[in-house]
DNA sequence: TATAAGATTTACT
DNA sequence: GTAAATCTTATAT
């Protein structure tokens, strides 16, 4: 677990709350048009598919949108939030359990300047905290959508940092108010930023 | 066919 | 603290 990048393996694991744990401390990569950025992931969120009233997969849902979180684990998953926010999920489990983790925040590593540039924030601080943040600073947009993340132009690298099962927190997941119990399950994992 | 709400961020009062 | 931006899905006419 502490050398080189997770294999398929890591992704088909069965259970998506401890793979989104685990993804805390790794190095999430894009490679988009020439362009090479990447940061620790810091912050996530499981979603466990048809028994998970916050799962855009609750009940078996099928739809155009949410079709990749179908396909096997190693995935991308990304959709349009609130017709602006693109999100984006590495899904897990095997082809046909629609179990997908939310990249919920990064630290930069690599082509911050890039980042900046896409986030409009060449003087301002770059912020790469929230989903959405995080998403555009990678350049990871719709039509990344079901893309795979071994050979493709989205990747998951080695671990970065060690952590200890009490650097990381555990808590409810964000914005599922409407999810009922679930919205209630320590789902949502990140670590301190100056970690 | 219409309406409401959503795994959010930003700007303005 | 409130609202706007604006796409997809679900539910109600």
């Amino acid at each position: 677990m502490t050398t080189g990048a997770p294999g398929r393996e890591f992704f088909l694991r069965d259970d998506v709350v401890s793979v989104a744990r685990d993804l805390l401390g790794m190095e999430l990569i894009t490679c988009i048009g020439g362009v090479r950025t990447s940061g620790i992931i810091t912050e996530t969120e499981a979603y466990a598919g048809v028994h998970d009233r916050a799962s855009h997969a609750w009940g078996g849902r099928r739809t155009a949108r949410n079709e990749a979180m179908y396909a096997q684990g190693g995935t991308a998953y990304i959709y349009l939030c609130y017709g602006i926010h693109h999100l984006f999920n590495v899904v897990t489990n095997v082809a046909g359990t629609p179990h997908a983790v939310l990249v919920r925040s990064i630290r930069p590593v690599q082509g911050i300047e890039a980042m900046r540039t896409r986030r409009r924030q060449l003087t301002t601080p770059l912020r790469t905290d929230g989903p959405g943040r995080t998403a555009e600073a990678l350049g990871l947009r719709t039509t990344l959508n079901g893309t795979d993340l071994f050979g493709g132009p989205i990747t998951i690298g080695p671990r970065l940092i060690l952590l200890k099962p009490v650097d990381i927190i555990a808590g409810p997941r964000i914005g599922v108010h409407y999810a009922g119990e679930d919205a209630l399950l320590p789902y949502r994992f990140r670590i301190e930023p100056d970690l």
